[in-house]
DNA sequence: TTCTCATATTGACGATTCGCGATACGACGA
DNA sequence: TCGTCGTATCGCGAATCGTCAATATGAGAA
């Protein structure tokens, strides 16, 4: 069973697009596509995602910049955060960035 | 012939998402969609599409407001314009709109 | 408990955006 | 040539964004 017609309200869809209109926010996305390519990542936790430390030296922007764009992109559902002990761990919520597209061809 | 695997420039992709990125502009690329549906046009008019006086009265905005959001949709290659007399008609750019899905798919 | 570390939240401030009114431009009609 | 009308551009204050340093929170370690 797949998710019957998409349905993302306008506040949804603006946090999607404000999130997505800054080119930094746009490239974590990109970058989360593959956890391993981030110094620091162990191959154990891949399924969980990169924990912020590792993705802020990658983007080379401050700790509390890197903390709220994470927070952005989980907003607009594109991320998803997992706690594990001191660790916030983010990865792509590709489920829902597919509904996105589909929701997209609809939309325009 | 069709487009060999739609190319967006970041800046082109940057425009795109600012663009989109408020609720109004997104709603005038909706409303475009059907050019009959807007007060004042004419059935002849329908392929060169809606003039900036009748978006704007069914907007709500000002008129520079107006013309100001139309310049963000076609600098991001949503809409085009065709300027006839002393008229500036806005239809939107399915080709190019198409395009852009397509290279989302790709890069999302 | 107390210290430390990873992350989140707050406060600040320049840069950008939102939407407006005023004004300028350009194409008609008189 | 003068008005007039449709559209574009300029200049503005208010609001929001981009990014940071400082601080708060919360979970292990000692």
């Amino acid at each position: 069973m797949g998710y019957d017609h998409a349905v993302f309200s306008e506040e949804q869809l603006l946090s999607v697009f404000r999130a997505l209109s800054n080119p930094v926010r746009r490239q974590m996305l990109m970058w989360l596509k593959d956890p391993m390519s981030f110094p620091g990542q162990k191959a154990e936790d891949v399924e969980i995602g990169v924990c912020v430390t590792d993705i802020q030296r990658r983007m080379g922007l401050g700790q509390s910049t890197t903390s709220q764009y994470l927070t952005m992109l989980r907003q607009a559902g594109l991320v998803v955060a997992t706690r594990r002990g001191k660790w916030t761990y983010y990865r792509r919520d590709e489920a829902n960035i597919a509904r996105l597209l589909e929701t997209l061809r609809d939309v325009f």
